[in-house]
DNA sequence: CTGAAAGCGCTAACAT
DNA sequence: ATGTTAGCGCTTTCAG
């Protein structure tokens, strides 16, 4: 593996040119960057990453916290980081606190402490305010997507919007008793989508209630278990179903098959997110884009660690979407 | 941050001290021991990864790469992979080739050269020469997960001898007609999940034909389209199903609801790999367990790493099991 | 058992 | 525009 030296041997100029001239800082002469250039190339040169960080205190690296792996929307968050990173010559390492209360613990007090991160990325993360100190004490840039962070900046839809806008479509459709299944009504902080759920009832004048609301593991079996409860007794049976996600809202539509009910003529279902299954079946959804919104916590990192202008690129709302298939029609009478 | 300095300063020793008291290397007396220890936990003294690595030339990080996101199997895997390095105070850096051609170019010939990694895991990864030429010029330990790797160490599950057993699970449930969902019969090289299918109905004594065999994406809606064709004729329909993999095997016990069919009463299901969803849709599978598969492929290349004894760790074959659930029943007849 | 000192490979002043 | 020269923060001979 040859150094910068034999690139400087090769080129005939000093490692500093060789440096200035690799890494685009500094004036080097055209002629002599071309030189310098073909001579890298032809030893196969690469940088040690190492060094380089160890000189600049950057280490072209960010570490990205996730609460677990497995759920579509942290991989897909994560895909989108990934490559906005790679586009710009930098590397993403995983930290995943799926493992129990010792390895959480770990990668706060430990891990990440390394100096091995110019910036951190936190997915969905709900942190104690230990934690979040520990991240402060880093020193680095920190972006939270998807859910937002006590203190720190976050890159994510509005929850409550979309909620709303996913529940305004089925009173669209003339449906007055909506189901919500999702977090719990009284859990504390109310979730947003759970918010956006009530508000877009109240200001169509529906009622809301206890009965309309349930609890469920977020994941298909948890929706499919609540939408039960929920479609069992024919006579109080709600006619729309807003699941908090797109995983649960499958399981509600599998539910109600299951119960002889047909999707939509007996019941419509809604979800949230335009998971990569929701297509095949059917499912209406508010479609979020996780690949963007991790793409975006890059663009804002980025920003931070390379300030290119006066102006910080404002931190947009993200994007959300109504996407109608066939989970969802007009309200039977 | 307080660097060695200050922990030498506050212990009363030198940094060379610090060093070998805080790494366990050369010999270093109880008392300096523990005063060093105590120094450095009472400044919250952690090291430079980077220094110590460009003065070890070890990084302490070994290096993921995988086709890419969002599949169950690859999380898996990465989560086994990322909990055995977390205790052995590695970090993970996650190389994900999805993004297109260039992106895996980029990975290939940029990433993972820059000294960055220790070792390399490839998951499920199909490789060019050249890019196997990459990997062995690192000059690190590298091993597969999933998939053999010409000229690599492996660490996977059989998979001819898995598909057998689901297939002689089939068999013994007196079925004859099994139809094989999965890799194109003449894809070159064939999968061992198809010899292994192949293979079960030979040894049985029943024939095998193309019109049993259809090829799939390997997703639910793969599954989905393949058994409707399977099933759409009642007169030629075979009485079981075996999916290459479970996401497939899902999709088609809905395709053989959707006909009208009742699993397993008229047609039997069983995949390969007990994945999360599995257990809801009542899949009969062969479990494979990507976590410990993970797992496994850290303990070898920490084997590599750190020698620890004249006998490498042998690669033993990795354990599967037949879980039996409901999508599985007599044949009719 | 411990300390002094020479690097690891690169970058960033500071000179020229 | 380019070269010289200190480091970056740690590890590791080599002495003592």
């Amino acid at each position: 593996m040859p150094g910068i030296t034999e690139v400087a041997a090769l080129a005939k100029v000093s490692t500093a040119t060789v440096s200035r001239a690799l890494n685009g800082k500094g004036h080097v002469s055209e002629a002599t960057r071309r030189r310098v250039q073909s001579a890298a190339y032809e030893l196969g040169y690469v940088i040690s990453a190492n060094a380089s960080a160890l000189a600049t205190g950057r280490t072209k690296n960010v570490g990205v916290v996730i609460p677990f792996l497995g759920r579509w929307f942290f991989s897909a968050v994560i895909a989108g980081a990934e490559s906005a990173l790679l586009e710009r010559g930098y590397d993403l390492t995983l930290y995943n606190l799926g493992g129990g209360r010792d390895e959480r613990r770990s990668v706060f007090e430990h891990f990440l402490l390394r100096k091995r991160v110019d910036a951190v990325i936190a997915v969905c993360l709900q942190l104690s305010a230990d934690e979040v100190g520990h991240l402060l004490d880093l020193g680095v840039p920190i972006v939270g997507v998807g859910a937002p962070l006590p203190g720190l900046r976050t890159v994510g839809v509005d929850d409550a919007a979309m909620a709303r806008v996913a529940c305004e479509h089925l009173i669209g459709l003339g449906h007055r008793r909506i189901a919500h299944i999702g977090a719990e009504r009284d859990s504390a902080p109310p979730t947003g989508r759970l918010l956006g759920y009530e508000a877009a009832l109240v200001l169509a004048g529906l009622p809301t209630s206890a009965a309309l609301c349930t609890a469920a593991d977020p994941t298909l079996p948890g929706g499919y278990r609540a939408a039960q409860t929920l479609l069992a007794d024919a006579r109080a049976r709600p006619t729309a179903l807003f699941a908090a996600s797109d995983e649960m809202a499958i399981g509600a539509i599998l539910a109600a098959h299951d119960l002889g009910l047909d999707v939509p003529r007996d019941v419509s279902v809604i979800g949230i997110d335009d998971h990569e299954l929701s297509a095949f079946f059917g499912l209406s959804t508010i479609a979020q884009f996780p690949a963007e919104q991790g793409r975006r916590a890059v663009e804002y990192l980025m920003d931070e660690l390379h300030p290119r202008g006066l102006v910080p690129v404002p931190v947009l709302p993200l994007r959300f979407e109504l996407v109608v298939r066939t989970s969802t029609g007009a309200c039977p009478d």
